[in-house]
RNA sequence: UCCCCAGUAGCUCAGUUGGCAGAGCAGGUGACUGUUAAUCACCGGGUCGCAUGUUCGAGUCAUGCCUGGGGAGCCA
C-alpha cells in the first residue's frame, strides 16, 4: 500500500477521482450530507459525503466515525470557494483503516498544559504542533546549510564525557563498566576546539544534557545545540559569525513558513523581518549602565539575570549582542582582553521579546600557560584537562565559537511562551514520560 | 534548593455561610442537503488528589503529604 495522493497536492488533481489516506480530524452532519475533515500530515481537506453517491452502510458508517479514525477516501476533487484550500472532495466510497480503540482523549476544546504534556505523542497532531516541527526541521536544516555553505566540517562530539568540567551537580551521571562513572555531555566545544586545529572550520550539532533543576519557560534538561569552532578566529571574527548565522536561520524560516507563522502560530512577522545584520554591540559596562538607567539595582560584576537581558534587550528592535563580561562570570577557557584584564572575549546574543540569550560564546585562552593557571584558579582536576592542554602545546593559535541553543531559536521564531513545546518529546526536571 | 498558585465527570471549569454533586464540551440515540468550535431534542457519566483532624454534618475549615503549573537562581 502507499498513499495515492496528497492533500498538499490536491490542486492537480482537480476533476480527477482519487484516493486520500489520512485521518478523522473532526466530523459534522447535515441530514443528507456529513462533513469530513480528513489530515494527512500535508494538509487537512473537507470530504462531502452526500447520501446519494455512496451505499446507505458507507452513509451511515461516515456519521459514525470517531474522530482519529485512520481512512481511505475516495473521491472526485472539486474546486470550492468556500474551502481554506479552495478544494474539496467529493466521496464516492470510503474505507476504514482502523477504528480507535477508545475515544481520542484531545477535543477541539481548551486543555491544562499538564494534560497536554501527558499526551505530547497525540498532541503532536494538532495543527499547531505540526507547524512549530516544522520550523524547528527548517531551522536545523538552515544551521546546517549555513555551515556547509560556508566550508564548515560537521564532526560529531561524544555525548559520554570522562569528567566534571565546570562542576557535577549539573551534569548527568552514568554508570560506565569498569571505568566508573561517566557523564552526559553539556557542551561539545572543547572537542571542537581540538577539531578545529585539524580541520579548521568546524561544528558539532548535537544534544546537550543539564541536570540543573531549573523550571522555567526557557530550561529543559535535554536540548539541542550547534556549536562552531574556528581556528585563526578572534572575537569580532565569531561576533560577525553569530549575527550572519542568526539572520540567516530567522529568515530562511520566515520564508518557509510565513503562511504558518502568521496564521496558525499567529506570529508578529514583522518582528522577524527586521532581524538584519549588523546587530547593535555594546559592552558589558554598557548594559550595566543601560540596566542602571532603568532605575533596576545592579553594580559592575553583577551577573546579567533573566530581568536584566529582558531590560537590556527591550532597547533594541533585533538582537542585540552584549560582550567583555567580567572574566569573573565567565568559564576558565575564555581569553581575556589584553586592552583590560578585568573582562573575558566573551559574547551573548540576547534575543528580542524577552526570549533571552539564544548564543554565548567567545574567544578562546590559547596561552599554555595562562589557560593552565585558570585550570588550578577554577580548582579543576589538571589530569583530565591533559589532552585539551595538548591542543595549546602543538600549534596553539587564536581560535574561538560559540553555541546556538535550537530550542530557545524555535520559541522565539514561532513566539512561544514555553521552550517544552518546540522539542517533539521534551524531557524537563519532573516530566520524563512519554 | 527557594517563593507563589492549582488539583471536582474523559477534558475545561463553577460549586454561595459547612447542609441532596453541577454546567459546557466530548461520548451515545435521533432530527436536519452546506457545516466550518454547526444547531436542536433526549440519554449515560463522580475514589471532589491522598491521609488525618474539627463538626450532628466537610468538595468547602485546619494540618501534613503527593502531583502538576508559574517564577527565581543557573544557563542555551
Amino acid at each position: 500500500m502507499r498513499p495515492t495522493v496528497y492533500i498538499a497536492d490536491i490542486a492537480q488533481h482537480e476533476g480527477q477521482e482519487i484516493t486520500l489516506h489520512g485521518w478523522l480530524y473532526a466530523r459534522r452532519s447535515s441530514g443528507k450530507l456529513h462533513f469530513l475533515q480528513v489530515r494527512d500530515g500535508t494538509g487537512t481537506i473537507q470530504c462531502v459525503v452526500f447520501k446519494g453517491n455512496v451505499t446507505p452502510e458507507a452513509f451511515h458508517e461516515a456519521d459514525h466515525l470517531p474522530q482519529e479514525s485512520s481512512l481511505a477516501v475516495t473521491g472526485l476533487v472539486k474546486k470550492d470557494a468556500r474551502s481554506p484550500i479552495g478544494f474539496e472532495l467529493d466521496v464516492r466510497s470510503l474505507a476504514v483503516v482502523a477504528r480507535p480503540a477508545r475515544e481520542y482523549p484531545l477535543g477541539h476544546k481548551d486543555h491544562g498544559v499538564a494534560f497536554l504534556m501527558e499526551q505530547r505523542h497525540l498532541w503532536l497532531r494538532s495543527q499547531r504542533q505540526q507547524a512549530i516541527l516544522r520550523v524547528r526541521h527548517t531551522v536545523e536544516k538552515a544551521i546546517r546549510d549555513f555551515f556547509d555553505q560556508r566550508g564548515f566540517t560537521l564532526v560529531d562530539a561524544p555525548i559520554f564525557t570522562p569528567s566534571a568540567c565546570e562542576g557535577t551537580s549539573t551534569l548527568f551521571e552514568v554508570p560506565y563498566f569498569d571505568l566508573g562513572k561517566a557523564y552526559l555531555t553539556q557542551s561539545g566545544q572543547l572537542y571542537m576546539e581540538a577539531a578545529a586545529m585539524a580541520l579548521g572550520k568546524v561544528y558539532c550539532f548535537g544534544p546537550s544534557f543539564r541536570a540543573e533543576k531549573s523550571k522555567t519557560r526557557r530550561h529543559l534538561t535535554e536540548f539541542w545545540m550547534v556549536e562552531p569552532e574556528v581556528a585563526f578566529m578572534d572575537l569580532d571574527g565569531d561576533m560577525e559569525l553569530m549575527e550572519q548565522l542568526v539572520e540567516y536561520v530567522v529568515q530562511t524560516a520566515l520564508e518557509a513558513h510565513r503562511r504558518e507563522l502568521v496564521s496558525v502560530l499567529e506570529r508578529d512577522v514583522s518582528k522577524l523581518e527586521a532581524v538584519r545584520a549588523p546587530f547593535p554591540r555594546i559592552t558589558y559596562t554598557e548594559a550595566v549602565e543601560v540596566i542602571q538607567r532603568t532605575g533596576h539595582p545592579m553594580k559592575w560584576g553583577d551577573d546579567i539575570g533573566g530581568d536584566e537581558e529582558t531590560l537590556v534587550a527591550r532597547q533594541y528592535d533585533r538582537p542585540v549582542m552584549v560582550h567583555r563580561y567580567p572574566s569573573d562570570l565567565k568559564a576558565f577557557y575564555f581569553k581575556r582582553d589584553p586592552a583590560d584584564a578585568k573582562v573575558a572575549l566573551g559574547c551573548d546574543v540576547l534575543a528580542p521579546e524577552g526570549y533571552g540569550e539564544i548564543i554565548g560564546g567567545g574567544q578562546r585562552e590559547d596561552d599554555l600557560a595562562t589557560l593552565e593557571a585558570a585550570i588550578a584558579r577554577h580548582d579543576l582536576p589538571a589530569e583530565a584537562f591533559e589532552w585539551y592542554l595538548d591542543v595549546r602545546r602543538y600549534g596553539s593559535v587564536p581560535h574561538a565559537g560559540f553555541g546556538m541553543g535550537v530550542e530557545r531559536c524555535v520559541a522565539w521564531i514561532c513566539g512561544l511562551h514555553h521552550v517544552r513545546e518546540t522539542i517533539p518529546f521534551p524531557r524537563m526536571m519532573e516530566r520524563i514520560t512519554p
